[in-house]
DNA sequence: TTTTATTCGTCAAAAGTTTGACAAATGACC
DNA sequence: GGTCATTTGTCAAACTTTTGACGAATAAAA
């Protein structure tokens, strides 16, 4: 099983993503060097964040040049568990869940979902895709049989911690949680938010509160 | 123009957003009361912090009973601005554009979707709901017409800061950007990021090296 | 009415994060 | 080959966020 040598603060993790995303895009533009001044300018950090935030993962740069592009994007593909297909569950297929169950940029980086579940039996057994809707009530069974990791929970928010339970009965190890919800869960199960309501919230009174 | 006497901090704007998705609850439930104790424990913080974060707003709890839930709702939809009705503009009519503008849970909050905008032809004049989707040459004009507050980012990375920039130009307020790159925009203008792929990321990572 | 237990509000210490400063490395130029 | 300009990696200071501690307030019980 990999390890860090020492955990990465999850500051430098929300930032590590940025760096990923620009720095694949260089590749791509065959861009062979990036400086962390060109990556500070880029993404509004300061240069210092940026040498502080790479002095974490296990890939050193070069005087007078900077971090070698490829070298640097397959470095942090690693330490984001991008470069390992995961197996994916939605609970949830409303209007977002479907949505995800289409999208086409989840499988392209690693990210498969296995299986589409819903408890209103009018969306069950629709075609999502290449997936069918099942019943909520097959969940367990499906993610044991589908080795699912994370469960994606895309329900109301007063479904949201019933479906997190379930989830983690099944056996996933980690969460994504889109519902506006707090979601409790024990320790050996990770749960990231990304809520859209709540960020629209902090948005409106940034806009609010100038 | 209403101004908090100061900032609130970052941190504990996010999680304003969940005290006040928990009390709304309370409050249908016709709880008339929440202790630090019981926020810090249903939403996995310390008391401490509740009461920290409580005392940046203009609501007092009171001794031996905590707060009173509807009071606290209020006070904290007012600071997050969801007492206000804003008017928002996706770009970008894929999957998670179209589900956007058929989510019901935006305008029940008060975020209006009130207009739709692709630069795909096969996309253009398809309806969505009330909306029809048009073309992002019409964004400008439909900004100012609309007054649109809000500017929604839901096209793939690449085309990200164009939109952006086309939003910002027309006069938006704030972003919210669901692309996986970074935006760059002037300060008088928020940006606030709900990457779906960052978080999955950040959820790989936290699995992996456990 | 007095005591007791609980809860808030606030403070200051602890922990975590970001920044500026500078030595060491190295490529470019003379 | 030596000098110069640039860029990394690291350190410690500055800043932000979280926590634990405790006095003040007050509802409930004695």
């Amino acid at each position: 099983m990999p390890r860090q040598k020492k955990a990465i603060p999850p500051s430098v993790i929300k930032r590590l993503t940025k760096y990923l995303a620009y720095v694949q895009r260089l590749c791509t533009e065959e861009v062979e060097w990036v400086s962390s001044h060109e990556l500070a300018e880029t993404l509004g950090l300061t240069s210092s964040t940026v040498r502080q935030d790479l002095s974490h993962i296990d890939f050193s740069g070069t005087s007078k040049r900077g971090y070698e592009t490829v070298g640097l994007a397959k470095e942090l593909t690693g330490v984001l568990g991008a470069d390992t297909e995961w197996r994916m569950v939605v609970v949830g297929a409303g209007n977002l869940g479907r949505a995800l169950a289409l999208h086409e940029e989840f499988p392209r980086r690693g990210f498969h979902i296995c299986g589409v579940f819903d408890c209103d039996r009018k969306v069950i057994g629709r075609k999502l895709g290449k997936l069918r809707v099942r019943d909520v009530r097959e969940l367990a069974e499906a993610v044991k049989a589908e080795k699912a990791d994370v469960g994606v929970i895309a329900v109301p928010a007063r479904a949201a911690q019933d479906v997190a339970d379930l989830l983690i009965a099944a056996g996933v190890k980690g969460l994504l949680n889109l519902a506006l919800t707090h979601i409790a869960a024990p320790k050996r199960v990770a749960v990231i938010d990304s809520r859209i309501v709540a960020s629209l919230l902090e948005l409106a009174h940034a806009i609010k509160f100038r």
